[in-house]
DNA sequence: TCTGGGGTCCTAGGACCC
DNA sequence: TCTGGGGTCCTAGGACCC
């Protein structure tokens, strides 16, 4: 049996969460801020038309978007999340498997769906329910490989007439939708591929397709080469059900402002390090390796641009917090210089292994934490209750370095105090 | 003044092994 | 004169995705 996916995406989603319980905002352009107010992540078909690019730093179009009255808002993860899990479960009483991609699509497996009814169909019983249910638009992509309905979703957005949902199974079909897209839209193919596909005559979708797997493969990648075959409608990236496991876990932020104070440095990165170790005990992993890494803004015509990592193993693996801040303050001592104006600092995880299987040697010492699976889990659990937060001292009291939000909508779907009333 | 965060995969080249 | 062959593992860097 040919395989068959669909690719569901929120349209707009982010900008279409903020209007979620802002009906006011009707018909207005919006955008959404990434972390730090920094870029533009986010736009309303209103924004889109007023020709706004994606990720623009925020500055070059500040005017812009006040003379055009936009909506500005930084990003809020808590309503997004909330949201996106509702659309997912939807789809997950719709069909027997999805992956969930990004937290605003998801591909699904339609060889179970029951055949009585035509694709397309389905497809906008997806749409309608998800408007009815969560009140979100999406459009829907049907293909026999996941690259296709990536194209064929990109349709369903693009042309109107579709009514947001393309059946693209029929090979006439995607001939003649490959024909029309440049190749920089296929998935899997980003700008620097493009240049180097355009240079050889390739321009369009239809063009990529009629290559010689081998030719490119031998000319770019292999990764290259099953794009080319995905076009041709030979499936060759799979359903993911579940999530593979994390093979590194990386933490990281831009700071409020610039900073330069040791103290600052090594508040934000025991922060980051709190997080990485959290998300490493999701997984039920411990890690070996840390590495961190602080770098001063590349934009500053004024300074040279200084960027510095460091990394470690640890004896033994672990997923106590002390262990890893520990590991990361050592590695900050060694590359910290006074007297810059930083800009960013992260930490990463990596060499995960599961708890016990590690093989110690006679000198490994072992962490010099007692009972810490006991005492990081009720952390955990504590900071999961929503009802208060532990962290460990070297945080400190200091916000200075802390990430700008200035136009923060409220958490309207998981904070009681931030739910709408109706009057 | 101001430029995100978090990931994955592939390849090439060096070190090292027998 | 002549300097093997086959392999693994690790890392850095480049490319991609949302």
């Amino acid at each position: 049996m040919t395989p068959c996916f669909a690719l569901v995406d929120c349209n707009n989603f982010y900008a279409s969460c903020e209007r979620l319980f802002r009906p006011d905002l009707r018909g207005r352009p919006i955008v959404v801020l990434s972390n730090n107010d920094g870029c533009i992540v986010a736009r309303s078909a209103e924004a889109k038309a007023l020709g706004i690019r994606m990720a623009v730093p925020l500055f070059e179009v500040q005017e812009q978007l006040l003379h055009e009255n936009v909506q500005v808002f930084s990003s809020n993860y808590a309503l997004y999340g909330d949201i996106s899990a509702r659309v997912m479960n939807i789809l997950q009483q719709m069909v027997a498997d999805i992956e969930v991609y990004s937290i605003d699509e998801a591909f699904l497996d339609l060889n179970s769906i029951d055949s009585a009814s035509s694709l397309e169909v389905f497809g906008i019983q997806i749409k309608q329910r998800i408007q009815s249910w969560v009140g979100i638009s999406v459009s829907v992509g049907i293909a026999p490989t996941k690259t296709l309905a990536k194209l064929a979703n990109n349709a369903a957005k693009r042309y109107r007439k579709t009514a947001g949902v393309v059946d693209l199974t029929s090979q006439q079909r995607q001939e003649k939708l490959l024909n029309i897209t440049p190749v920089k839209d296929v998935w899997g193919i980003g700008s620097r591929l493009a240049k180097q596909l355009n240079n050889v005559g390739i321009d369009t979708a239809l063009q990529l397709a009629r290559s010689q797997p081998g030719w490119i493969r031998q000319q770019f990648s292999i990764s290259v080469e099953r794009t080319v075959r995905e076009l041709n409608g030979l499936s060759c990236i799979d359903m993911e059900s579940s999530p593979p496991a994390k093979k590194q876990i990386l933490c990281s932020r831009t700071f409020g402002v610039r900073v330069t104070d040791y103290k600052d440095i090594h508040a934000a990165l025991c922060k980051h390090c709190e997080r990485a170790a959290e998300k490493l005990r999701e997984q039920g992993k411990q890690a070996r390796a840390v590495s961190i890494f602080i770098k001063t803004s590349p934009f500053n015509p004024n300074a040279s641009y200084y960027r510095e990592s460091a990394s470690c193993i640890l004896d033994t693996p672990s997923h106590d917090t002390r262990d890893i801040t520990q590991a990361a303050i050592q590695l900050l001592k060694t590359i910290y210089k006074e007297d810059l104006l930083y800009m960013k600092a992260g930490v990463m995880l990596a060499d995960f292994y599961e708890s016990g299987t590690f093989q110690t040697t006679l000198w490994d010492k072992p962490s010099s934490f007692r009972n810490s699976t006991a005492l990081m889990q009720a952390i955990d659990k504590i900071n999961k209750s929503g009802k208060g937060h532990i962290c460990f001292a070297g945080q400190q009291r200091s916000n200075d370095w802390k990430m700008k939000q200035e136009k923060l909508s409220p958490a309207y779907t998981t904070r009681w105090s931030d739910i709408p009333s109706i009057r």
